[in-house]
DNA sequence: CCCACTTTGTGCGCGTATTCACAAGGGCGT
DNA sequence: ACGCCCTTGTGAATACGCGCACAAAGTGGG
């Protein structure tokens, strides 16, 4: 029964499991580095910092790929883990704010080594049109839509201050991207179909400065008696 | 004390909840700037994008502020959120690798102005040793223990290349400092009692690859003239 | 060929998170 | 003062994720 299914599955993995993938991914890229042919879910869980049973039925959830008694083989296993990710094709990716930000995302390494392509680096500011970031001109936020036309964009970046944020991301959704990578501190309003994933410093922070005040209170004792919440 | 423990409920707030409690903080800042008075869940939830339910229950978890037939009252909340998160402290903050992203981080706006204090930044390159960034000086690396200590910082933000990111947090940490920020695409090995939290940019891309993959080939066959994702 | 050993793949129970649906509570107009 | 309407706060149902523990399966030694 499936009547009002609003997410069909896709294809069976768990979101989880797809957040945790590029983790294991990178892991076992390092251990391919150094030459290593094959590798148990207990070693490579313990690089990566899960539970070796969870990473066992991650995987099982891309098929039969390891083999009992001895464990999986790196190669195979990236290969694997990439095809299910994408990251076998190349997805082109249009920068939207060439700030401090803008310039630390396209100049960061795994960004193009590996399925990534930055197709443009776009911003307002005229002070940086035509600067050179990343081997790439700056161009103008005026030629977003034919940017993505051209280079068949389907995965924006916004790196702009927060006021622009919904223009551009509009404007990248009315252009035909349909997955969206957002830095900018707003809550993004876009018609279904499109993602958005979001990448925000201060909830980092406050979410830490949570668990830090608990310690506090906790160790330092400062709490006679009182403490009575609820 | 606490052995094998990862703390699911701090304080009876659900992980879940904290996580959600900066978006709501932000939208009431928002509001109030805009002079607004007061909210109801269904507004408030609609503007941060959440269930109007689940908005009501996580602020429950913090206690009954809000008023029957009229909704919440926008700065009583905005302290009573800000307190449990806790905001109406400063902590300070040390930031280690400045490069763009440290930059980006240094003169992020959201940082200074509510809780957060940057009382160093810090760097192993000698090329931008005593530059002024954000106002700042950059420092030495090797000034890291001087600096925790005499300025009580308790959270470090990483935002160096890979190859030196456990180094720095094990220097944080030997340090005591008990939070750590990640930017830096490794998986970070600390001491219980430690709270790490990790930003990573490639591994949101290959996210949203995945899903990108799933709507390029997933409809072909999967729905009987299935209309598109939710 | 058989047996002991290693490691995968997974059934199952448990705790958490999300959502619905509604009773309880408070304001406001008359 | 009364009753209507609005919104909160929460019980209950459902979905989801996690990790234990073990059977299945493959390896290698004697």
């Amino acid at each position: 029964m499936t009547p009002p299914e609003p997410r069909p599955r896709d294809r069976g993995i768990p979101e989880a499991t797809v957040a945790r993938l590029p983790v294991y991914l990178r892991a076992l890229q390092a251990l391919d580095d150094r030459g290593i042919l094959t590798v148990s879910s207990e070693h490579l869980a313990e690089t990566t910092g899960v539970n070796s049973a969870k990473l066992r039925k991650d995987l099982s959830h891309l098929g039969s790929y390891g083999t009992r008694g001895v464990g999986y083989e790196v190669e195979y296993l990236i290969y694997q883990i990439s095809r299910e990710l994408g990251l076998t094709q190349d997805w082109s990716v249009a920068i939207v704010g060439v700030g401090n930000l803008g310039r630390a995302l396209a100049n960061y390494g795994g960004f193009g080594t590996r399925g990534f392509r930055i197709a443009a680096l776009l911003d307002a500011d005229t002070g940086v049109l035509g600067d050179t970031v990343a081997g790439l001109s700056v161009g103008h936020i005026d030629t977003l839509e034919d940017v993505v036309g051209r280079e068949n964009v389907s995965i924006g970046v916004i790196a702009t201050p927060a006021g622009a944020a919904q223009e551009v991301c509009d404007r990248f959704v009315q252009a035909g991207v349909t997955s969206v990578l957002n830095f900018a501190p707003v809550v993004l309003n876009v018609p279904p179909g499109v993602d958005v994933r979001k990448v925000d410093l201060s909830i980092e922070l406050q979410i830490l400065a949570f668990h830090e005040q608990r310690k506090a209170d906790g160790y330092a004792g400062l709490d006679p008696f009182g403490r009575g919440p609820s």
